[in-house]
RNA sequence: UGGGGUGUCGCCAAGCGGUAAGGCCCCGGGUUUUGAUCCCGGUAUGCGUAGGUUCGAAUCCUGCCACCCCAGCCA
């Protein structure tokens, strides 16, 4: 197989993969490929946009063309500088690099002033100062034609002197809009003279106070695409009614280049809410400590959690692209973090709940370096020191007084083995004045060090420990899923919010961490045997105080078989 | 009852007239000092539905059904 057959193979056809195929092919655009990410600035990058942005950069990636960062700044009010820092932060961590500069639909605010005239000037286009109810029945119903406007037939004097006062502030805001004059009685929507400036008194984060009007989507959007001379505009299913009026503005406006529009379907998935909306919601209302709390579904709220970029990449790619509306299973999430992780991540060992062991048969003082690799299936990863000692600790759950036979782990009078080093009996319970346990007595087969009992006994569990007077104390927060609902948006009568997960976050403290781990950087992702995935909090760790985030649980297909008991 | 879309395994998703890819999940079995990973094997005589065309249909035609989007001076 050619390394360009794996390509092919490893990387399933969808059907924007085939149009630039074809459009090479067949020397559209000149077989140029030029994408772009045209994020509003309203919101943080969630999983959604995650999928738009791996599926535009990697089109011009793999077709030698190019993709541009492009803000789609046309409505001031609701947008800041602080989301576009953001949402740049979030692309170049995804792994992205977008073809400089930056550019803004606001850039082209003067080319487009400029072509609002010209259409007036032909005649497609006039001011019209219907109040918003009035406009709305004006506009007809889904079922019903529309009427003229009874401004629409100004003349293109009248029109140009008027939106003139537009733009230089002389007129109140909502007072009048500048329309294009297309079909009221269009069937579709969009087509009955869409809104193509408003006027609006607020200084613009990019050009200040310099614009008393700004442009809507739909007279931006097809425009910014022609003059950066994209060729492919990909965006979701809903604008798909939209494509005759983005082709409408390129056709009546003295353009060259004319970018064509593909939709695709949006990311959904299942547990989760992906609504601009409802995230800063989310946040405002403090449910989440931040866009990038851990528990959003948000790009930098994942990256903090300690997802990786690659995982997140292997994702969009395992879900495909199409134009069927579907919800994916936050499963195939799951197991692209596990996967990558299971790869990348060392391991180490963790005790959650700490249960002190003593072994009574180790030497007092005696504190051996013992040694133990970084990833069981990757030698090259290299081993690191672990201490063992005669007190350790062991996890709360990993003891039972008395089990029955499917129970692998510690169980008084049993033996286990310790994670990288010797085989231990239970021997007696040790418990304090309110009858709980206090720790537990045991004793180690010195025979035991990798390998296995020299007489044949069959040890069958594993458990983790760590030695308890060289560990550190560490902070654990647990993280699960946001929503206990599989579809918390899905019904309009009842507020998502209901659905909160309450342990959505556990706070663990006291958790006892191998010593090794004072070393770990923030975001790097550590496997702590048999829990799961974990990396140091970017923001809240310090060196006094490590914290540690739960990426993501290993697969448990114990706690099923504990359950059915 | 207008217009635009979509319907292939529990969840995604290839397929484009030659006899149903792949992934996730699930179920068996094997390896294992992580109940993890890994490895083997299993899971749609069926492609929303009813007809039609054809030697042959998920793919073409016709009717029907279901679901999604559109009546912001949001994007």
């Amino acid at each position: 197989m050619t390394v360009k057959e794996q390509n092919e193979a490893s990387r399933p056809s969808h059907f924007i993969r085939n149009i630039i195929a074809d459009d090479r092919e067949k020397n559209v655009h000149q077989g140029r490929v030029h994408t772009r990410f045209p994020p509003e600035p309203n919101g943080f990058l969630h999983i959604g946009h995650a999928k738009s942005i791996c599926l535009n950069f990697s089109m011009a990636e793999e077709f030698g063309g190019k993709c541009n960062l492009r803000f789609d700044d046309t409505n001031p009010a609701k947008e800041e500088q602080a989301y576009i820092d953001a949402i740049k932060a979030d692309i170049e961590w995804l792994g992205f690099r977008w073809e400089e500069p930056v550019h803004y639909a606001s850039d082209y605010f003067d080319q487009l002033h400029d072509w609002a005239v010209y259409l007036i000037g032909q005649g497609k286009a006039y001011v019209c100062h219907l109040s918003p109810d009035e406009a709305r029945e004006y506009r007809g119903t889904l079922t019903e034609a529309g009427k003229d406007s009874p401004y629409r037939n100004r003349s293109v004097e009248e029109n140009l002197r008027l939106f003139e006062q537009m733009k230089n502030g002389e007129l109140a805001e909502g007072s009048c809009v500048l329309r294009a004059k297309i079909d009221m009685s269009s069937p579709n929507i969009n087509l009955r003279d869409p809104i193509m400036y408003r006027i609006r008194h607020v200084s613009h984060h990019q050009t200040g106070n310099k614009w008393k009007i700004y442009p809507t989507y739909d007279y931006t959007h097809g425009q910014s695409d022609a003059i950066e001379g994209i060729t492919h505009s990909i965006c979701t299913l809903e604008f798909e009614d939209h494509r005759p009026l983005y082709e409408w503005y390129l056709d009546n406006l003295p353009i060259e280049n004319k970018p064509r529009q593909y939709e695709f379907a949006r990311l959904n998935l299942n547990y989760t809410v992906t609504s601009k909306r409802k995230l800063k919601q989310l946040v405002d209302e403090g449910h989440v400590n931040g866009w990038d709390d851990p528990r959003m579904p948000t790009i930098s709220g994942m990256r903090r959690r300690g997802v990786s970029p690659a995982a997140l990449r292997h994702f969009c790619e395992m879900i495909g692209v199409a134009r069927s509306e579907s919800i994916v299973d936050v499963g195939m999430l799951e197991h692209a973090i596990r996967d990558d992780l299971d790869k990348n991540a060392p391991r180490a060992m963790c005790v959650l709940n700490p249960l002190k062991v003593v072994i009574t048969n180790y030497p007092q003082d005696q504190i051996e370096q013992l040694k133990a690799p970084n990833h069981p299936n990757k030698p090259e990863m290299g081993e690191r020191q672990l201490p063992f000692a005669r007190e350790i600790y062991i996890d709360v759950d990993d003891f039972r007084e008395e089990a029955n036979k499917k129970y692998k782990r510690l169980v008084l009078g049993k033996e286990v083995r310790l994670r990288n080093a010797y085989v231990i009996r239970a021997d007696e319970v040790i418990r304090n004045a309110e009858g709980e346990i206090d720790e537990i007595r045991c004793t180690y087969d010195p025979e035991t060090l990798g390998q296995n009992p020299l007489d044949g006994r069959k040890v069958k569990g594993v458990i983790h420990w760590v030695a308890a007077h060289r560990c550190l104390d560490v902070e654990v927060r647990l993280y699960d899923r946001l929503f206990l609902a599989e579809h918390p948006d899905a019904k309009k009568d009842v507020d998502f919010l209901t659905h909160i997960n309450p342990d959505s976050l556990r706070v663990l403290q006291g958790c006892k961490a191998e010593s090794s781990l004072a070393n770990a950087h923030p975001e790097q992702g550590f496997q702590f045997e048999r829990e799961g995935y974990f990396c140091l909090d970017r923001f809240d760790a310090t060196e006094d105080k490590p914290v540690f985030n739960r990426t993501i649980s290993l697969r448990d297909s114990w706690s099923k078989l504990d359950s059915e008991n």
